[in-house]
DNA sequence: CAGCTTGTAATTATAATACTTACAAGGTTC
DNA sequence: GAACCTTGTAAGTATTATAATTACAAGCTG
């Protein structure tokens, strides 16, 4: 697992501010990574169709309230795995173990990560901005 | 993540057949990967009381039912990562986003964590066991 | 046009993961 | 006890994944 999954939900954090047009470096700054990586995180977004923007001029906007943005969205739109718990990838088929083990997990990871991120779609791009606004106060 | 997880389900699924001792490099050939490697593992889950083992004697035998190790168990016994997702490492503390994202990151991975940790739970080595006779059948 | 922006490909560092070698500690067999 | 197994670990190497960086085309704005 990358940490753009985090990054991501930092630059919709900003973007929810709504304190006017933030450029990719102003991000950058306030993400603690390089410009590129922020534009390449927002292209993703932009792709999923949580934000737009437009070659050449600075900023990015939301395409809906941050209440219908859920973290689940976010997650999906960075392409994050479709399982984090990873299976082993050469087990002995001619063992009666090694020939299953990869179905029978693969069948029980899905479920414990369909659990995360059921609890990832509660949580709302909305409620991460007032969570921010609660601890700064 | 690694794939020790993985890898540490298939090796007390095969102890759990209970069809004679197995050295280390027999597993790995089961397994697929290099016996160094399941004696790392092997020894994880020894430390975790999970099973037993004694240098220069060939094998290791479960300390418990099977139906009395949850996959949560196993999970904790490789040492597995406290939260799967990861929050970015530097954001701006002279930011207000970037002071506190991390905080408000950690609290919401933290119950998305709980969540898959919790369908972990539910399922036990026996289950495993059971599922892969049925899909050997 | 000059100077900014975003979008993206390509390259280089860096870190995480996996593999392998090596050997001590200990058991078993003859 | 000697030869030959085993497990337990440390240490080094190789491979891969991640992040940072460079470079530049495409496009807006004044």
């Amino acid at each position: 697992m990358n940490s753009e999954y985090s990054i991501a939900v930092h630059i919709l954090s900003l973007l929810n501010r709504g304190d006017g047009p933030h450029s990719s470096e102003y991000i950058a700054g306030s993400v603690g990574v390089n410009p590129v990586v922020v534009r390449s995180v927002t292209g993703r977004l932009r792709r999923a169709g949580l934000l737009h923007t437009q070659r050449g001029v600075t900023g990015a906007t939301l395409t809906r309230r941050a209440d219908q943005i859920t973290l689940l969205d976010v997650y999906r739109a960075v392409d994050a795995p479709q399982s984090m718990l990873k299976v082993h990838q050469k087990p002995n088929p001619n063992c009666p173990v090694g020939a299953n083990i990869q179905c029978v997990l693969d069948d029980v990871f899905s479920q414990a990560q369909a659990a995360l991120e059921s609890r990832l779609e509660q949580v709302t791009l909305a409620e991460i901005t007032s969570a921010l606004h609660e601890k700064a106060s």
